[in-house]
DNA sequence: CTTAACTCGTACAGGTGCATACGACTTATT
DNA sequence: AATAAGTCGTATGCACCTGTACGAGTTAAG
């Protein structure tokens, strides 16, 4: 992002470094938020100098990983068919996010050390209002509890994910039936 | 813990350094994971050397915080009426402990940092085995889901509280209404 | 082919945290 | 009062991570 203010050209060469980093960034951050530059680099197979030719420090580094998390978040939630019953919508979103959000919880972890709580939120803002709209709308249709607050209902989601995944990683759940107990431990916890 | 062994006499003075210690160390560990020995020293308003005098390393210290922390969670549990439905004892259970357990998952982080997860979960034998208990005895009488493993259904529980310590701290949820939230969500959850 | 972009190693400076050593002062205990 | 235990400052060594600087080699793009 270096070069993207002046109009220059950018090499493909560079383009490619780019991309190997952020998708680096995304995995080792995901499995240690306190991953160091250095480790960024080495997994992804290229120089740490390299790294802060592209990125000027960490925090622009971890932000842009984070972007890219959520650019794939969008992608996917996009192609959700939202048609039907909020409850099947809901089974719909969750079969097909499930596993996106709940490795990029040790990356929010770590995005949290680094960026202002408000530049979060904001990158959030696109899929929490898709889910909160859902919400909302399963609300409206009586197939969804209104007894606790929208905003807690929205985040326990999140928190079941961060869980499930933590539970799969230690081996104490196994991976083939993860999607269906997520499923079923969020539907439980929505329906009115 | 350092003189343990040598049958010696221990000053009462010493006594309540090590008990401001580890006090200390469970206050700010609890608060930031990675908060250093210097701080947690100055909490306690001790030299950085008298801690060391009692706690060889670190990991010594989160051990003994850790340990703390489970002491205390097993004395309010045992306080707890284990008679009438299953149901009616995990409100009680959750209505007394909730608060304990969600500060204590900061500390649980930094134990993951550096104690092996054996040693952990074996520190954890005991409340969990509670918990397990009564899961298993709801399931029998009928009042629990049983289309989960159990081992998922005591982690989550886990996972809601913390995520209603995370809340309540970032002031999304109010304070007065955390403990119902709680209830009502893991209620739901077990429910058969 | 020429040039500018890119790669990447080495080296350095600044900061932080852990852990040990030494020594002097203070306080509980008998 | 005497002694051993405990407190605590200063200094030191080590390891790690961040970020910058210089410079030489490599490669894509016109």
């Amino acid at each position: 992002m270096t070069t993207a203010s002046t109009g220059r050209r950018r090499r493909a060469d560079a383009e490619r470094s780019i991309a190997r980093i952020v998708s680096a960034a995304r995995e080792c951050l995901s499995r240690d938020p306190n991953a160091s530059i250095d480790d960024i680099a080495k997994a992804a197979g290229v120089g740490r100098m390299t790294l802060y030719g592209h990125f000027r420090n960490r925090k622009e580094l971890i932000e842009a990983a984070m972007a890219d998390a959520l650019r794939a978040g969008e992608e996917v939630l996009s192609e959700v068919d939202l048609t039907g019953p909020a409850q099947e919508v809901l089974t719909r979103l969750l079969e097909s996010s499930w596993s996106l959000v709940a490795e990029s919880t040790a990356l929010l972890a770590a995005a949290q050390g680094v960026l202002p709580a408000g530049r979060i939120r904001e990158m959030h803002a696109g899929p929490a209002q898709r889910v909160e709209d859902l919400v909302r709308r399963g609300q409206e249709e009586g197939a969804f509890r209104t007894d606790m607050p929208i905003a807690w209902l929205v985040s326990v989601v999140q928190y079941v994910l961060h869980g499930a995944a933590e539970e799969t990683r230690a081996g104490r759940l196994k991976p083939e039936e993860t999607g269906r107990v997520v499923i079923a431990t969020v539907q439980s916890i929505l329906a009115a």
